[in-house]
DNA sequence: AATGCGAGCAACCGCGTTTGA
DNA sequence: TTCAAACGCGGTTGCTCGCAT
C-alpha cells in the first residue's frame, strides 16, 4: 500500500524536535533530497518519509525564507491565485523561498478572513473584484512607498504604464487600473509593471479577470506575464502593516461597481 | 492570576500522479 | 502492460501563543 508506513512500529508524530532536526539535515548533507521512505528508514527518525519530506521542505531547507511576507509577495499571491486558484505549489514557484503550506496558509488566515468579515465567498467573482479594488491596490501603494524612502538602494520599483490619464493608483472609482467595474467605454489597457534590481519585469496588464470572468481567460491574451516570464522578485523589504482589513462601505461600494458596474 | 478565545502556523491525512521494476 | 511504491499536492487538524476579560 502506498504511504503506509504507518505499519511501522513506534513512529513519532506531532512537533519535531531539535534532535530530529539536526538528524535530518546531517542525513541530507550525506545522502541528499529524496528517497524520503529510505531516508526515514535509513536515519534513524522515527518519521514517515512523507513527514521527513515535509519537514525538509518546508522549514530546514536552507533557502526557506522565514518571516512576513512582503507586499511584493503578497501581490504576486494575490494576483497568482486569481488566476490559478488554489493551486499552492504552482503559485510557490514564483515566490522564492515560499512554500505552498506558508502561501496556503496565508490564504486561509489572511485572505479568507477578509471574505468572511464581508460574508461573501471568497471564491465568488465579487470577492475577486473586491481584492482588485481595495486590497491590491493597498499593496501597491505599500510597494510604492517602500521603493521611494528607499531610493537609493531600491530593489523593488513600481510603476504604472497606464497610457490613460489616470497617473496614479489613487482610484478611479476605488479600483487598482486593472479591470475592476466594468465600464464599457472605459479604457482597459492600463498595466502594472514590477521590476526588480536585476531588471527583470513582472508585468500585470487589466485583462486578468474581472467580474467571473476569472479561469477563463484565453491564454493568448491573459496576460502579459507568462509562466516562463514570471522572473523572481526580490523581496527584501519585509514591510508589513496589518491593515489588511477593508472598511465595509468600501466593500458596498465594490459592491454597487461590480452590480451596475461603476455607474453610480 | 486564571481562563477563554481566536489567529497563525506546523504537521498530518487522503488521494491523484509518477516512477520503475 | 501492470502494479506497487514513492512522491507531491491540497485540504484539514490541532497545537501554541498572545490578547481580552
Amino acid at each position: 500500500m502506498s504511504d503506509n508506513q504507518g505499519a511501522m512500529v513506534d513512529l513519532r508524530r506531532g512537533p519535531w524536535t531539535l534532535e530530529e532536526d539536526s538528524l535530518l539535515v546531517h542525513y541530507i548533507a550525506l545522502h541528499g533530497e529524496g528517497r524520503w521512505n529510505l531516508l526515514a528508514r535509513s536515519s534513524g527518525l522515527k518519521r514517515t518519509g512523507k513527514s521527513c519530506r515535509l519537514r525538509w521542505l518546508n522549514y530546514l531547507k536552507p533557502d526557506v525564507k522565514r518571516g512576513n511576507l512582503s507586499p511584493e509577495e503578497q501581490f504576486l499571491i494575490l494576483e497568482l491565485h486569481s488566476r490559478w486558484g488554489n493551486r499552492w505549489s504552482r503559485i510557490a514557484q514564483h515566490l522564492p523561498g515560499r512554500t505552498d503550506n506558508e502561501i496556503k496558509n496565508y490564504w486561509r488566515t489572511r485572505v479568507q478572513k477578509q471574505a468572511r468579515q464581508m460574508k461573501i465567498d471568497s471564491n465568488s467573482s465579487l470577492f475577486a473584484d473586491a481584492v482588485r479594488c481595495f486590497w491590491m491596490p493597498r499593496l501597491l501603494e505599500k510597494m510604492q512607498a517602500s521603493s521611494y524612502s528607499s531610493s537609493t538602494s531600491s530593489t523593488t520599483t513600481v510603476t504604472n504604464n497606464s497610457n490613460t490619464s489616470c497617473s496614479s493608483y489613487s482610484m478611479v472609482n476605488g479600483c487598482l487600473p486593472l479591470s475592476c467595474g466594468s465600464s464599457n467605454n472605459e479604457k482597459k489597457n492600463h498595466e502594472v509593471v514590477v521590476v526588480n534590481q536585476s531588471g527583470s519585469e513582472l508585468m500585470f496588464n487589466n485583462s486578468l479577470t474581472s467580474s467571473g470572468m476569472m479561469n477563463e481567460m484565453p491564454s493568448s491574451n491573459s496576460s502579459l506575464m507568462d509562466d516562463d516570464e514570471l522572473g523572481p522578485l526580490l523581496m527584501e523589504n519585509s514591510l508589513m502593516e496589518n491593515d489588511e482589513s477593508w472598511a465595509m462601505d468600501e466593500f458596498w461600494h465594490a459592491r454597487n461597481v461590480h452590480e451596475w458596474g461603476g455607474g453610480m
